[in-house]
DNA sequence: TATAAAGGTGAATCCGCAC
DNA sequence: AGTGCGGATTCACCTTTAT
């Protein structure tokens, strides 16, 4: 089942997947969606939970317990000289790294994608949030070898090493996949430029890659754009179309950037 | 007691501190960097790294619990108006930041502090790690008010909004405090932009502040020359000296910024 | 005295193989 | 697992020394 996007729960297809399977893994994990509803709250306006630590604890658990799941299937399906790959912002990298690092994974580098054009905070409460967190990790401290192509990143960033600062812009213009009217088919489809990152430097060709919450297919079309194999997956099935229809399309214009 | 640096562990320390006393916390705790080896240049020169036994942690769950001691007192000394930051690097700041949301605390910003010169990775095994993290949080989500300086800040950004990613090199040069025989004073001193930014956005003047880990006070000195009044705590007798020297020099060259 | 060259250094989880 | 050794490996900025 190799360059495929399987449509499932992560939690429940890993487990059908051997040991050591994957030399990477790139995993964009959801958001607690309680969590993101307390967030939208209108300002000041403080809905029942407020002084409910046990609710608040309660929606911290149910994230941890499903951030828990998959990584601890991610770790068994990496190969032992592999390595893995995990985005998010403030709202869940803190748990998500914490839980990693008790579960062995070694970080290697926590890559900040500072974001060319963020979103401006409009009420002028906040710093601008322009960032967001890749941790970049190995399966445990002991491990000797992994991949990592020093030069070819060197290469990219003007004959010096690349620092752990990635400036790209969002995934914007003729790269965002948009339906008939115009709306974007995936309110978070990353830039081609962050997974050609991820891959060049930490995978050789013909190496196979897990993305285990495939979403509109980046990992999957960067990944074929050069010639890594893939597995994706992804729970809901029109988000598997979109991506396979996005992988009939070669796409040059990533290979021109080598 | 005020503008003064207490000698002594801030989880003792701080106890004897009466509830919401200060309006601004700043806290620069020990990383727990674990250093696995000696580290050499590529001119085979040895790199004078962080090994003090300040810094120096069994494992996780000891580090876990002198985080929790610190931060709730933190919590507790912490106006209900008041804001708190916090830096770390990729070490201990997932750790730190799940423990802070998990207590309660409610994050504006990650701030990422982007080094212009940080130390390459000599051995071309990762990315050069070239940022800290700083989060800034709020007591509460419920908490209403808060200070924070959008104007100024914009005005230090050339009219644009500022952004969470603060590019300041390291504290070097004449503005690092060394003895006699130019040996640094204190092995991670943080420079005074820094804590400009976080003092001047954050506070107004005649406001607390308190810095748990004093250091050799950056956040006293950046703080006297703004006209905000602090509280350090600091453990070891010799950086107190260290602070306290520093702070009968006036250092106009940070008020020339505003 | 001015300019150029040389040297030092910073919160870093920094090699891999053979024996 | 401990040791030894071959080989690949650095950026920005400041201070000191040399021309």
């Amino acid at each position: 089942m190799i360059n495929q996007i399987v449509c499932g729960d992560c939690r429940q297809v890993l487990p059908t997947i051997a040991d050591q399977t994957f030399d990477l893994i790139f995993a964009d994990p959801p958001y607690n969606l309680q969590l993101q509803q307390e967030l939208r709250r209108p300002n000041n306006t403080l809905v029942d939970a407020v002084n409910d630590d046990w609710d608040k604890f309660s929606d911290f658990a149910e994230y941890d317990n499903f951030c828990e799941e998959w990584l601890m299937q991610c770790r068994r399906v990496l190969k032992d000289n592999g390595t893995i790959w995990v985005i998010g912002s403030y709202h869940n990298i803190f748990r998500i790294g914490k839980m990693m690092m008790d579960m062995g994974f070694w970080i290697l580098n926590d890559i900040q994608w500072y974001k060319t054009n963020p979103m401006p905070n409009f009420r002028g409460v906040r710093f601008t949030n322009a960032t967001e967190t890749i941790l970049w990790c190995k399966k445990s401290s002991e491990q000797k070898k992994y991949t990592f192509n020093y030069q070819l990143m060197k290469k990219f960033n003007g004959g010096k090493q690349m620092k752990s600062v990635w400036e790209i812009p969002l995934c914007t213009g003729k790269e965002r996949l948009r339906d008939d009217a115009g709306k974007k088919l995936h309110s978070t489809q990353k830039p081609q430029e962050l997974l050609k990152r991820v891959i060049l430097s930490s995978t050789n060709p013909g190496d196979l890659i897990l993305d285990p919450f495939s979403g509109s297919g980046t990992t999957a079309a960067v990944a074929k754009a050069f010639g890594r194999n893939f597995i994706g997956i992804e729970k809901e099935q029109k988000y598997v179309d979109i991506a396979y229809e996005r992988l009939k399309f070669i796409q040059p214009e990533i290979l021109d950037l080598i």
